[in-house]
RNA sequence: GGGUAGGUGCCCGAGUGGCUAAAGGGAGCAGACUGUAAAUCUGCCGUCUAACGACUACGAUGGUUCGAAUCCGUCCCUGCCCA
């Protein structure tokens, strides 16, 4: 099993399919926004073409307003993999969102307490204060590793002090199969300057017009907002200065991947093999 | 030409005599990450210094004052209104 990651702009799409065209690959994303159907441009999907060619798991899996997390993923990738396996191919894992591919291959482990929506719509009422507080009482430890002003997190971990775990699966990916990690490194400028034109071409396709016809289709909903590229839009009434706003979130969120991943290779996970690729390298060093 | 509102750190923007290297936000840099993760959150962020600290700063310049981004004079620039 191969694992293709990079910060988002980096080419790691054209490169799995590169390999995935050499060794009988299909690919699955592991992308928070290309799960989303009708989220085409701004997640840069693959093409139609390139879909054709190699089979792609994990896209158009849920339409937007539709719960989905990393469990999700998880189920679904699994039964993927699986899938892919028995057909005597190999799974080509490819994405920018980190944390599905950790939890997904059993790096990270997640909670197995399902959501309780009723518990945080009461939680959320509450100052931080009050809720770091909580979880003081409830898990000492779990409440040292949190800062007390992430709500988001806070609530989740009283949400599992309180919740009764589910059965989920939670077999280690990692200690089954042999993974190869490739991981799309470059020059932080090139970087940056890979992703502007990346946004112009996104803006030449079309990206505000899907926008508008999702926004149409779907009315809002809070992944727009959150979804670099169409919450802009929503934000600023100048097209340029949203084009500009998409340009500089997108280098932030660039930050955040290169964050995980430096963080990744310090850690230098056990039973891994890890390879970096530079752009600059050419096909026969990726052997 | 007359009137009027202003000119604050990379940007936006608060601040009307000491508590101000100057709120807050953005950007930048670094980081965290157990079911929203393209999310959420943390630290640094004038210059020099490992730090204590020193120095330079609120359009320019000259004053008032023990003390000024804050008060006064002159000049420069910008927006709006009237000619």
């Amino acid at each position: 099993m191969i694992v293709v990651t990079g910060p988002t702009a980096s080419g790691k799409s054209s490169l799995a399919l590169k390999i995935a065209r050499e060794c009988n690959g299909e690919i699955i994303c592991a992308d928070s926004r290309s799960v989303y159907k009708d989220f085409d441009i701004v997640s840069a999907k693959s093409t139609v073409d390139e879909q054709k060619e190699v089979p792609h798991h994990l896209l158009d899996v849920v339409i937007p307003g539709e719960d989905f997390s990393v469990e999700n993923f998880k189920t679904l990738a699994i039964k993927a993999i699986e899938d892919i396996f028995s057909r005597g191919h190999q799974p080509i894992i490819c994405g920018g969102t980190w944390f599905y591919i950790t939890s997904l291959l059993g790096l990270v482990s997640i909670a197995k307490v399902p959501p309780n929506e009723a518990l945080r719509a009461e939680l959320e009422k509450k100052s931080s204060l009050v809720l770091f507080d909580m979880l003081l009482e409830l898990n000492e430890r779990r409440a040292r590793e949190i800062e007390p002003n992430n709500r988001e997190r806070v609530i989740r971990a009283i949400e599992i002090a309180l919740g009764e775990a589910k059965d989920t699966h939670d077999e280690r990916l990692c200690d089954k199969y042999e993974i190869e990690f490739i991981i799309k490194d470059m020059e932080r400028k090139e970087l940056y300057t890979r992703i502007d034109a990346r946004v112009d071409e996104m803006v030449k396709m079309g990206l505000e017009a899907e926008y508008e016809r999702n926004r149409a289709k779907y009315g809002p909903l809070p992944i727009f907002s959150s979804t670099i590229g169409y919450g802009e839009f929503e934000e600023n009434p100048s097209r340029l200065v949203a084009i500009e706003k998409i340009k500089q979130h997108t280098r932030n969120f660039a930050k955040r991947q290169l964050t995980w991943l430096n963080g990744f290779e310090r850690s230098k996970p056990t039973g891994l093999t890890l390879c970096h690729v530079r752009t600059n390298m050419n096909n026969s060093t990726l052997e």
